[in-house]
DNA sequence: TTTTGACTTTTAAATTAAAAAAGTCAAATA
DNA sequence: TATTTGACTTTTTTAATTTAAAAGTCAAAA
């Protein structure tokens, strides 16, 4: 039986994350990891069948290392701006550290391969799911009026993304300063809104 | 002296406008607005020194008169949330008229030439003007509370545009549904942001 | 069970050639 | 003099070709 295989699976995860947050995923070759490692370039291909079974585990390490954190960030914090700012605080500190996760190597922008797509769908679902668990709390507690929760949710999700999206977009390599701008501006947002919330139901008619 | 000049001018602009909104600026040629007027190429570059300045000039073009839409529909309106709710109405109209604008040809992102992107930034800062007015305006009647109204109106008109940025980089081409979703939301953002502005002041320390 | 050398296939990058578009200029027209 | 155009050159795009490198396979060895 594959006795040593789970430990080793995780060294290669650990070399292969290593080589993928500084160069992204496309500038990795599974021969440079291999390297790092001081095995052959077919012994990673026992462990993965293919590079992007091994983005996929990589992709699914820091997603669910993401989710892990939010959970826990959120369970501190007393109000619902706090829980939403904490929520931004966590994501910007990935952000950053796994910026150059999406470097595309050709020209045209290659897609992501379908299953970091999945994950990256999921992990979208779970944070929705957690923002609309929080507001749901929130409008229990009076903290705000009550209105559909779950569009509310994705609505300012998605302002929050776009923000970051927009800045990924504007930036090649990450830097310190600006997403720190980018941070500011996204907990100002929360913060109006949620005060917008306070008074305002969001409308299911119109 | 050029008599005909200003109208044959105008006459260049309008079928330049019309293949640029269909086909974008990089897919129209010189020689194709041409020959739909019935004239040589070269008698184009007798009122246009080159094909950047045709283009600059049709992109002014629009823009005046985004600008001038967006003040009319201003003075229409009563109240903070139906103003900024009427800039988004008349820029969402722009948006699907001219969508086509930015179709690159090249599989490597062309940038647009600076005499567009200087227009854009100009249209930009004259938005923005216009939004903080507003909401000097309405702070001075006391609608929303007092606060940083540059700040404020930045934020909001940064995540309206990360939001219609975000929409563009995932269509090629403009689809009237998900355009009228994206619409919707900018609007109900900017209901919930605007209530938020009631009771809460931007905050010029922290 | 795990590792590897030798191999094939696929994909990306670099080079080149051909085509098309952009831009110039001097002569013609009116 | 204002406008237009034909003939031309330069620049840019696209397509085709080659070359190199990375991805992936397989059977044999440790």
């Amino acid at each position: 039986m594959k006795t040593e295989t789970p430990v080793k699976e995780e060294l290669i995860t650990e070399a292969a994350l290593r080589r993928f947050t500084h160069f992204g995923f496309n500038k990795t070759t599974f021969s440079e990891i291999a390297k790092d490692l001081g095995i052959s370039q077919q012994s990673l291909y026992y462990y993965f069948p293919d590079k992007k079974s091994l983005i996929a585990k990589v992709a699914a390490n820091i997603m669910t290392d993401l989710l892990e954190e939010i959970k826990t960030s959120i369970t501190t914090k007393q109000n619902l701006e706090d829980k939403l700012s904490g929520i931004v605080e966590v994501k910007q500190t990935f952000f950053e550290k796994y910026f150059m996760l999406a470097t595309d190597r050709p020209l045209d922008k290659t897609p992501e391969p379908d299953e970091v797509k999945n994950f990256v769908e999921q992990m979208e679902t779970r944070q929705l799911e957690i923002m609309v668990e929080a507001l749901d709390e929130a409008a229990a507690k009076k903290e705000i009026c009550h209105g559909d929760t779950f569009k509310t949710a994705r609505l300012l999700l998605k302002a929050l993304t776009a923000m970051q999206e927009a800045y990924r977009n504007s930036h090649i390599i990450p830097d310190h300063n600006t997403i720190l701008e980018l941070f500011k501006e996204q907990k100002e947002l929360i913060r109006i809104f949620v005060f917008g919330l306070k008074y305002q139901t969001v409308s299911n008619h119109q």
